[in-house]
DNA sequence: CCACCATTCGTAAACGTTTACGGAGTGCGT
DNA sequence: ACGCACTCCGTAAACGTTTACGAATGGTGG
């Protein structure tokens, strides 16, 4: 609508005056730029993006690609929009904004993202759900587009990359597990070539080998991460002929669909089977039994996201001189009574209880 | 990178007839389209969309806002992402690009919706989350931007709507519940302003007047769309001197904690408490017991989304000739356990059965 | 041979913004 | 009175693309 030439001429000063004046330059009378402020405002004026992108070559946008693709879409969940609040309170500090990018699902990826990087509507991206091998790595560090990946990647030797900790988790729930007499113990594991499969299925195999006890490729269920694969996985655990003790679900929605699929059968969770969940604890525990579940503040990861992708950004990353490439994410274990279960004491009554908020009986 | 002009000067041809080609305009040889295309696609040339949205005032992306608000993060969930894949099958037949624009909790969704307008980066776009009355609709009709709300409003009067049916939704919950037996029935409502609220409470009183029932304040629980909202729901149910003996949900993982906090106190959901749930049925199913849910398919909804907004964007609208402005979106029951007892029987034993997909057991 | 049309292409302007450059005015020291 | 520095501002080019306009060519019918 109203353009810095309306401006201008309403003000009868040169469009490269008025331009100066909004951007804060330092050779504009101190009256002049309150004026032009003055008539910005009242005229509701926004600079055109294009126009000012196409001269800047930049656009003052970050996008975070998305994949709609079925089996993300299951987990996807409020994952994104989480961790989005995040960036953006780091984005925000430098006026940057944020776009999501989804995928479309019959797009292959790395098509996806060379149509918009080569369109030139972001200046840096951050992409997720990161294959073993990811394409997308390769072609963002040779376009020389700054990003950082959420998931690290066989493909990211020399990118920036935060990735959860899941040798970590893995390690604490076996070391738990075993602790408590355990030592069968099933795992989770997503079917599709995202690459946190692999590197959870490593920890599990390591923390196992740390305890001498043998790696058992039965014990390792590839179903979707969502309720109807804890389903299926559970189905799966009871044809086993020796039956596991415990299971480490990847995705604390699983359990829903694996509490399901063990009662229709008379197996009590959190007596007759240990669980042992992932990622997002606010959920799990108004299961019943509560998930014990290893939990992280997706903000907490979005500024982290954030702060490491400014790193990365010629254009900003004096602001955060400390900050790292390569960051491996920490999670806190929030117990719950899914792993009260010890098979050397055998079947213990469970019974419900209230739910306790930061130690004390719940109030509303 | 790699410009129109450089295009034009490796083929020693203008610009221009170099833009026509690839424009698929009709003034150009078929041999030298061959050849430019050709040009374009060894050199990877893709448009530099800042020039092109400058010179033809149009961006050919569609943005999608969505809020990152406390509330809404609690029930967004993968609901965007899978309207969202509905949207791009649309928009891929226009060659339109479809980004998410998520408002900053921090920011006032009404200032944020004007500064992405503003700055020209869509050309169009689709809100959610509409409140009762909704600044965002005047300011969109004011600027002449095309858009369909996801979510009727008292403000949207004269503008483009998708509404799911709260009214039938509540109807036939009601309906169904009635003709088991139930007169007391309890339902959940939001407590922010979003809109649709108001509309599932309508439909309730409404049909709850149908039948002469009495409408009672104490049977509408106000609380998050969320696990924990669920669990206060059931505490607030208990603590009722004249105890409902049905429930409604606004959104069907509150029936985790719902199930939760009634089993913390012996009451059986499905047995002692019937409960309907809303929104989407295939994770409903997993709960035990499993969820009576009005589902709907989220991608079809995103389908019906993108036609009528492109229905509204005058470049478009011949393609969508037929297409309404307003819409109530159906959805269909799917029965689960949740709803089995009936008050004139009384408590029935209620014993976990196998899942069956599709009206056979399950197969993996 | 001329008029006319169709086909194909080049030229140049335009979109809205930023910014390098230089000019005008002022103040100050010499 | 002159030079110089400093402040403030206008001019115009540039970013990459699309497109109106017209020119050039060739073909066709009279």
């Amino acid at each position: 609508m109203t353009g810095i030439r309306e401006l201008a001429e309403q003000l009868d000063i040169s469009i490269g005056t008025v331009s100066r004046a909004l951007n804060g330059k330092s050779d504009v009378n101190e009256e002049t730029r309150r004026r032009v402020l003055a008539a910005a405002e009242e005229l509701g004026y926004v600079a055109n993006q294009s126009g000012r992108s196409l001269r800047q070559g930049e656009t003052k946008v970050i996008g975070l690609m998305i994949e709609s693709s079925t089996e993300a879409v299951e987990n996807a969940d409020n994952f994104f929009l989480g961790v989005t609040s995040g960036l953006q309170s780091v984005f925000a500090r430098h006026k940057l904004d944020l776009i999501m990018l989804p995928c479309p699902s019959d797009e292959d990826p790395h098509e996806y993202l060379k149509r918009m990087v080569a369109r030139r509507i972001v200046d840096a991206m951050i992409i997720s759900e990161t294959q073993r091998i990811d394409r997308r790595i390769d072609l963002l560090a040779r376009a020389k587009i700054p990003f950082v990946a959420l998931g690290r990647s066989l493909s990211a030797s020399h990118s920036a990359w935060i990735d959860l900790d899941f040798e970590g988790v893995a390690n604490r729930a076996i070391e738990r597990l075993i602790a408590r007499g355990h030592r069968r113990i099933a795992i989770t594991a997503p079917s599709s070539e995202v690459n946190l499969g692999y590197v959870f299925l490593d920890g599990y195999r390591r923390a196992l080998e740390r305890h001498d006890i043998p790696f058992d490729p039965a014990l390792v269920i590839r179903v979707k991460s969502s309720e109807q694969g804890g389903y299926q996985a559970a189905h799966e655990l009871l044809l086993l002929e020796e039956r596991p003790t415990a299971v480490i679900l990847i995705y604390e929605l699983m359990a829903i669909g694996l509490y399901r699929r063990l009662m229709e059968s008379g197996v009590m969770p959190g007596r007759d089977l240990a669980v042992i969940g992932f990622r997002d604890a606010p959920r799990a525990r108004f299961l019943q039994p509560s998930l014990s579940c290893f939990r992280m503040s997706l903000y907490d990861l979005g500024v982290e996201l954030g702060r490491t992708l400014l790193a990365n950004m010629p254009a900003y990353q004096d602001f955060y001189p400390g900050d790292g490439r390569n960051i491996i994410w920490p999670l806190e274990l929030i117990v719950g009574e899914s792993d009260l279960f010890d098979p050397r004491i055998g079947e213990k009554q469970f019974e419900p209880q209230r739910l306790s908020f930061d130690n004390r009986t719940v109030e509303f």
